[in-house]
DNA sequence: AATATAGTTTAGGGCAATCTAAATATATTA
DNA sequence: TAATATATTTAGATTGCCCTAAACTATATT
């Protein structure tokens, strides 16, 4: 259908759009693409020819609708490979993004919907983000970051923000990972670092950063 | 790893060489392929060099051990998905080879390995073709084929020597699936067809070329 | 043994995706 | 506004994998 290549630029435009609204420039493809601002020029080039991106000389690009569709069905095969690496293989949740990266590729319609059905219709992967639903429909939830909650109110972790491997393997150490119940117990004024208290029993005193990253349901 | 051409040049030759024993022509592997002669000589030169085959000049290849062994591990991949898509995802057996085709080339042993505990370890795939373990060995088993059978005698489907899709989706007209019992009711002597009973139920008619193809388990 | 034919390789080119270096456009600021 | 800095694009090359056409080698036939 597409080539590799061609699937990642589209879903790092994605990515990049989600964030700033407004176009998304070479450059920033590029950084996200850990490749050369020529080679980000050349694709979205051709992305442009093939009606993927609308693309102005040195104005950045933004997807059109089918750029878009294709980016939100590259999302849910993400995130259905994610659960299902998760969920039926038991891996950890920093393990499942680079395979998921693999398998997303991999190019059947019907694949994706029986995994789906096999899955149970799952609504949100092993890091909490929602999974499109087969007409490209994300389950919208309100959340809180654990920096936002008011100390003394607590709230069940639902997701989080940021994927890098050494976040995630630092919530594994803490113990911490999606159900688990946390409550802020004070928060230092002068660096915003809080002390947490998860599933009633250990605490431990975060980052400004890390709790900005924590996202919970409130209790 | 390794390029998904390379792999599924390797794959060729080692399923090439699994029928006749010697080395496997440049042309084998081209109609194989389905790509042109030079294609082919161009790759079997590189896999030479990245010491895959054994290549000499007008005198075809064979795998090297590690060339072997490359060959295995993907047949391998491709027989536990399949299993996998057959089994969990309900796949009919016609679907799964296709899809197969792609998942195998996803690169990563932790995934495959954990899959085949999740899968328990299964022996045969969907089409009753052995799946190598972890250490490349596969499982034997004594099969005839349904045309070796005498008249009057039966045997259990554990397998079957083609696997077109038109073939496969014959064979599902007819009920016929693994585990199905087939007795020889009688045999044309002039074209070697045959009648065969299955399941004690059904009577059907059968060509030598059908019948050459249903490998079963003696009873 | 000479020749026809089948099989294989080489030559030369194309396309996708990448790169570095150079050129050019846009944005910032003195 | 002119100079400078930053962002972006173009030019030209490279690599992997594929192609066709032409050249070459092996083999089969007379």
């Amino acid at each position: 259908m597409y080539t590799q290549a061609e699937e990642n630029y589209l879903k790092a435009i994605f990515k990049i759009a989600e964030k700033e609204k407004k176009s998304v420039s070479t450059n920033a493809v590029a950084g996200f693409m850990k490749t050369s601002a020529a080679s980000a020029t050349d694709m979205l080039q051709r992305l442009s020819e093939k009606k993927m991106v609308n693309y102005e000389k040195y104005k950045g690009v933004f997807l059109t609708p089918l750029g878009n569709r294709i980016a939100i069905q590259l999302v849910r095969k993400h995130r259905l490979w994610e659960f299902f690496l998760a969920e039926k293989l038991k891996f950890a949740w920093h393990q499942v993004h680079d395979l998921a990266e693999m398998l997303e590729h991999v190019d059947s319609e019907e694949l994706i919907n029986r995994l789906d059905e096999f899955l149970q219709y799952p609504k949100f992967d092993p890091h909490g983000d929602p999974i499109p639903n087969a007409d490209g429909k994300f389950t919208l939830r309100s959340q809180w970051s654990v920096a936002e909650l008011p100390t003394g109110s607590a709230g069940i972790l639902i997701g989080v923000r940021e994927h890098d491997t050494d976040f995630l393997e630092y919530l594994n150490d803490l113990k911490i990972r999606l159900g688990t119940q946390i409550k802020v117990v004070q928060k230092v004024s002068y660096d915003q670092s809080c002390r947490i208290l998860t599933d009633g029993r250990f605490d431990h005193l975060i980052s400004r950063q890390v709790a900005a990253n924590l996202l919970v349901k409130k209790l």
